[in-house]
DNA sequence: CGACGGGGTGACGCTTTTGTGACAGGTGGC
DNA sequence: GCCACCTGTCACAAAAGCGTCACCCCGTCG
């Protein structure tokens, strides 16, 4: 999960230190060592967060926060404020003004990378997690479970996530290509073939309760999940 | 007296009002502008107390009541809705359903943070929750004890908060960030594999009797305490 | 008929994820 | 201060999956 992330801090030497730790997550860093910079940063990109140190000179962040929650553009925008150890009541006032979390200074990398996620995750509308259902094969991303009449079907990881999208695109034909954006991640480089292999791995496990012909071969073009059995 | 508060309520304009007041009381507002919000909040952050509003689009603020009531883990939360003037039938209705006061619209704040005060502090002493039960496994909240199969089962305090939660979300896959944030607390930054070792020292503790194999590993996603025995 | 392109399969190192035992604090009772 | 009990982290072992290959089969098409 990587986002744009802006990061206001007046201290090169924090500033720094922080760069380095989010781009070793992969997210991408925008930095900002006053709020006018920020400001302008802001207008933009758009950042997916913002990493706000309270303590700015000029504006405070206080207002620079209270700014971000007033344009309608940046409302959303998640706020995590960088406090000075002990300050609590700039703790309770940075809440209240709109900042969505905070770590107080000094914070290990670990714990900020740890927020960011949390704070992230939080805002992520998380897609419907309603369980899906084709023919009698039912996944249910919740519980994690697959289940096809009755019986539980085993899969790693990585079927899951497969069957999952597949499901998800029931009649519908992948290419390989595709799957691989969609079920592995858009940057990940694998294989086209593994795809095939994937593909065997979750026939196989289907087989054991006879659904494994819900998966078809589209020669030429890919796969696709289907309700209808697969004519021959 | 500070407090966790859901506000459930679909105009964004008295949402801004009420999480404007109640922060300045010292209060903690998640604010969910639809039904589906708030029960992922609720999953997530498990509040002291929901102020509820009565019409929400889609699923009606009693529906959702009786869902808070119907989980464990929320059946004691306690619920203030919000309701137009003069719908007394409504009232009446909310109240039955589990609210345990209501406020009717337009209202002070200051009447608003009473009414909050007073649930609040009539809450404190925790009202009996009721023990959970999944196969032959008991764990009673109130007197923190837990027992299989009739055998006393010894936990050290943070198993026994694990096996809270993982017993009232059963069947549910945890990961290991979520089950940190709900176990230890949202604030609190420990590595994340230090979820595993409790996870082992749970299982180690219902070895003694052979109901280690309830709490399943989810490979690349976390954890699950299921009914189910462990397929292989 | 033989070359060919596509896809199915079984095997196999390798990496990542978990399980585990040990350990260095920390806390509260005495 | 000493003990009994917990806790969070590590380092290492053990699994479990993963991505690739090589090789096979099969329908197509010149």
């Amino acid at each position: 999960m990587s986002a744009k992330i802006l990061v206001v801090e007046d201290e090169p030497a924090i500033q720094a230190l922080i760069a380095v730790n989010l781009k070793r997550a992969g997210h991408e860093v925008i930095a900002a060592l006053d709020a006018e910079t920020a400001r302008r940063h802001v207008d933009e990109v758009l950042p997916d967060l913002v990493l706000l140190d309270w303590m700015l000179p000029g504006i405070s962040g206080l207002e620079f926060a209270r700014r971000l929650r007033g344009d309608v553009r940046t409302r959303n925008v998640p706020i995590i404020m960088l406090t000075a150890r002990g300050e609590e009541s700039d703790k309770v006032q940075g809440l209240t003004t709109g900042a969505d979390d905070y770590v107080t200074k000094p914070f290990s990398p670990k714990e900020l990378l740890a927020r960011i996620q949390a704070v992230l995750r939080r805002q992520r509308p998380q897609a419907a997690e309603d369980a899906l259902e084709v023919s009698d094969l039912r996944l249910d991303p919740v519980t994690h479970r697959v289940t096809a009449a009755g019986r539980t079907v085993n899969l790693g990881p990585t079927e899951f996530r497969l069957l999952h999208f597949l499901m998800a695109h029931a009649e519908r034909v992948h290419s390989r290509v595709q799957l691989l954006d969609q079920v592995w991640g858009d940057h990940v480089f694998v294989e086209e073939r593994t795809v095939d292999v994937h593909i065997r791995r979750l026939r196989a496990a289907l087989e054991a309760t006879g659904h494994d012909a819900l998966i078809q071969t589209v020669r030429g073009s890919g796969y696709r999940l289907s309700a209808e059995a697969a004519e021959q």
